[in-house]
DNA sequence: ACTTTCTTGTGAAGCTTTTCACAAGCGTCT
DNA sequence: AGACGCTTGTGAAAAGCTTCACAAGAAAGT
């Protein structure tokens, strides 16, 4: 399992330290990372800084990924004033929307564009990811035009399951499932 | 693994079909259903109304689950304007934050309360659930105070692992976490 | 140089999850 | 009633993942 390396100002860290923060164990972090090749010393443990640099490009984080955001609503708006979201090599190139209230209003330094443009910016932008910030109902229509235009990843936050190819990978947030897998958690406690 | 099930207006539906929209194998989806009990009809499959009724008690939607909201920025709005919320079993009985400026702003029927009376509102209000909504650097120790409070489960918006007893269970969204994990597979799909 | 103390990388063992495969059951049609 | 077409439930096999355990290497002290 995958997690991530949080800041650290050793020179070096040991698996042992690093399974303590990312909530698993030392020989699985040492797996984990042995995929990847062998770069950590022994006696020592891993070069804080070559570390980081190695994830970075383990994880794609050695570019930057040009994102569009489809939707401006709440949760849209919230991810767009996320805090370290372009430290983190993610740029948001556009903001679209359909409502036409909306459009051409100004979010910071960008304009939200209408809905139709999608496919233009996509490719005049060259953007990469899109994040799905659309009621249910827009929501595949909107993944199928957005993969049309040559995006290679989606983040979607619309509370159904998107069909894609196979090829692009899509990531689901849905605070609804969140909470029921609470529930379920919770329910099986008390009921073994 | 347990997949939400979409509504379905036929009177039967076959695991191969859930599979279908749950992205999964009709085995796995039999298997899962097996281990709650065998209500399937060999022949036909599954009774929609039945299997919604069951996956509800087991998912332990039967009842009303009591959330509190901790935090009221982008990220809380965001949430606390989720369409079907209240329809789905959760009940925000409370919104706190500790901005002076934002507390006693109405939203809805909802009062903003001072982060000070958290603990006394979980317990009042009898919560089980709690919505962590607020930056990294609070989270832990909002986190911890919830669970001495009484809090049974947490959903952490947070970019941050917090640390809480084995027995609570923490459901963590974390933007830039799926971000990297659409960059890692990408990355991994052009350099194999 | 030698011993001690760490810590990695990795084969092997153990465990969990997923897939396969098929008997058993249900409904329909003849 | 019997044959046929579907679909479940579930052992058994396969695949995947985690933990164990330890040789091998690296620094520091003697």
């Amino acid at each position: 399992m995958l997690e991530l390396i949080q800041d650290d100002d050793g020179v070096t860290v040991s698996s042992e330290q690093l399974a303590r923060r990312g909530h698993t164990t030392a020989a699985q972090v040492r797996k984990d990372l042995s995929h990847f090749g062998s770069f950590g010393k022994r006696g020592l443990g891993y070069g804080v800084d070559e570390l980081k640099d190695r994830l970075r490009i383990i994880l794609g984080l050695d570019r930057v990924w040009r994102v569009i955001l489809i939707g401006a609503g709440r949760i849209g708006s919230a991810l767009f004033e996320y805090p370290d979201f372009k430290k983190r090599g993610y740029d948001c190139v556009a903001v679209v929307d359909s409502d036409p209230a909306k459009i051409g209003q100004k979010w910071g330094e960008r304009v939200i564009r209408p809905a139709e443009e999608l496919e233009s910016l996509i490719k005049e932008l060259h953007a990469t990811l899109v994040i799905l910030a659309v009621p249910a109902s827009a929501a595949q229509l909107v993944a199928e035009r957005s993969v049309n235009a040559g995006v290679r990843g989606i983040l979607n936050f619309a509370p159904v399951q998107i069909q894609v190819p196979e090829d692009i990978p899509v990531e689901n947030v849905n605070l609804v499932m969140e909470l029921e897998a609470l529930s379920f958690q919770i329910t099986r406690a008390l009921t073994p």
